[in-house]
RNA sequence: GUAGGUGUAGCUCAACGGUGAGAGCGCUGGACUGUGGCUCCAGAGGUUGCGGGUUCAAAUCCCGUCAUCUACCCCA
């Protein structure tokens, strides 16, 4: 019979193997806990309309890339394919605009997507992200820029660049999709297919085509910062002010434009170059009008979402550069010969643990030899030896499996001595 | 959805259309009655992804299918 495997695009991960994961993960929650950020867990599903309404229809996340199904009560229900819209709907569901604004939350969780599986990009992915809600002060966009920083740096991470840009709000933004759409459409026959039918669509996203003839066409375009309305400049004014007052660095790039509609104002990603096709190890932005998009009491916002398997993966490469030591050795094991000193080492090893010592023992009558063996692949710090003579004694036999010097300690005080 | 690459032992990979499909690493045991790392020896482990076709003969060539990787679209 054959094997059942993974479902396509979704990958096990062993998060203390090479302990990135969860220095990770531990690194999010004390970045965002020493800016008064507290963790949300939203449900991993929710009305399809969430996310239809909230990340807007005509997104490729809503148009296929959606893990959508009907439960057996009929209602449409899609597997989160984002943190935001959940997050928001939790603000809204809860009241929480009654609170002290801003609301400042973050998350760690799964994300699922319908997409070809490549480097960098899975089925199932974990994202972490914050989310400032109930401020619209550009402080707060430079707050949640310099959390992801931080975030990569507290990890050792330095080669990355922030990419910022402004693509205005509901008054500035049509005049400027106008002027763009005027422009193009004299060349349409110098655009690629996909962005001819962009231009219909949403002219935005011909700035960030990868087709270099196109590249080429939106470098020369104008950029959004100068059709931006006043409230917005001096929005944006405000946030590069701060983000300058708080000693980052970034660089202004008019082809960031992200792929969900909910963006007003400020949009930013992070960029790294060791994730194949892929270059954006997280990305955010301002969302001010999504709240009332979603029926609620209109709330200005900022956040950021991440990928933590491509954050690993970078890590990864890192760490294996600087050739990192596996001097690590813990941990007790004790090695016996003879049922009864089995019986004796099994008390002794459940009297290890529970004064907090990893401790474990041989579970396939192995020889000595054997034994030690094992424990040496193990990455052991300690064995401990109890055979005939050493039952006699009431004793055992310690070993440091580094050093190689043995002692003879008596049973009765052996959790103190390896404790 | 589209394009290309790859599927042989647990892992990394060999094998011109022709003997019983091999190696290294790993695993298990031994050399060493009770002492790991080094060395040597032995053993276990395979439906050559699956199905069909061509051929006297297929891991090898052809078709299909599935999986996987990379890339496009787009994103984390």
């Amino acid at each position: 019979m054959a094997i059942i495997r993974a479902p396509r695009g979704t990958i096990d991960v062993f998060p203390e193997e090479p302990k990135i994961w969860i220095q990770l993960e531990q690194t999010v929650r004390s970045v965002c806990h020493s800016a008064g950020y507290t963790e949300i867990r939203t449900p991993i599903f929710e009305h399809t309309e969430l996310f239809t309404r909230g990340v807007g229809e005509s997104t490729d996340i809503v148009e296929k890339e959606m893990y959508t199904f009907r439960d057996k009560g009929d209602r449409s229900i899609t597997l989160r394919p984002e943190g935001t819209a959940p997050v928001v709907r939790a603000y809204l569901e809860h009241k929480m605009w009654a609170a002290p604004q801003p609301v400042k939350v973050y998350y760690i969780g799964p994300m699922f997507r319908y997409e070809r599986p490549q480097m960098g990009r899975l089925r199932q992915h974990t994202q972490f992200g914050v989310e400032a809600l109930g401020s619209s002060s550009p402080a707060l966009d430079a707050e949640v820029i310099s959390l992801l920083i931080s975030v990569y740096q507290s990890m050792g991470l330095e080669e990355f660049t922030v990419r910022l840009n402004s693509i205005g709000c509901p008054e500035c933004r049509p005049r400027y999709k106008e002027t763009l759409v005027k422009l193009l459409s004299k060349h349409l026959d110098e655009l690629c297919i996909d962005c001819k039918s962009r231009l219909e669509r949403n002219p935005l996203r011909v700035l960030d085509c990868k087709n270099e003839r196109c590249a080429v066409f939106a470098k020369k375009l104008p950029p959004f910062f100068d059709y931006l309305c006043g409230d917005c400049k001096e929005h944006f004014k405000g946030v590069t002010t701060y983000l300058e007052a708080l000693r980052l660095s970034y660089e202004l790039d008019p082809t960031i434009v992200r792929g969900l509609d909910y963006y007003t104002k400020t949009v930013f990603e992070v960029m790294h170059s060791g994730l194949g096709a892929q270059n954006v190890l997280g990305g955010g932005g301002r969302y001010d009008g999504l709240a009332e998009e979603l029926g609620g009491v209109p709330t200005p916002a900022v956040g950021f979402a991440a990928g933590i398997e491509r954050a690993v993966q970078v890590l990864q490469n890192l760490a294996n550069d600087k050739s990192y030591e596996n001097n690590g050795r813990t941990g007790v094991f004790i090695i016996t010969i003879g049922d009864e000193a089995r019986l004796k080492a099994i008390h002794l090893t459940h009297l290890l643990r529970k004064h907090g010592v990893p401790a474990d023992i041989d579970y396939l009558g192995r020889s000595l030899r054997a034994q030690m063996k094992y424990a040496d692949k193990q990455g052991i710090q300690t064995v401990a030896i109890i055979g005939e003579d050493e039952l006699k004694g009431g004793y055992a036999v310690v070993r440091d499996m580094v050093t190689g010097e043995q002692t003879q300690i008596e049973f009765d005080n052996l959790v103190e001595a390896l404790r």
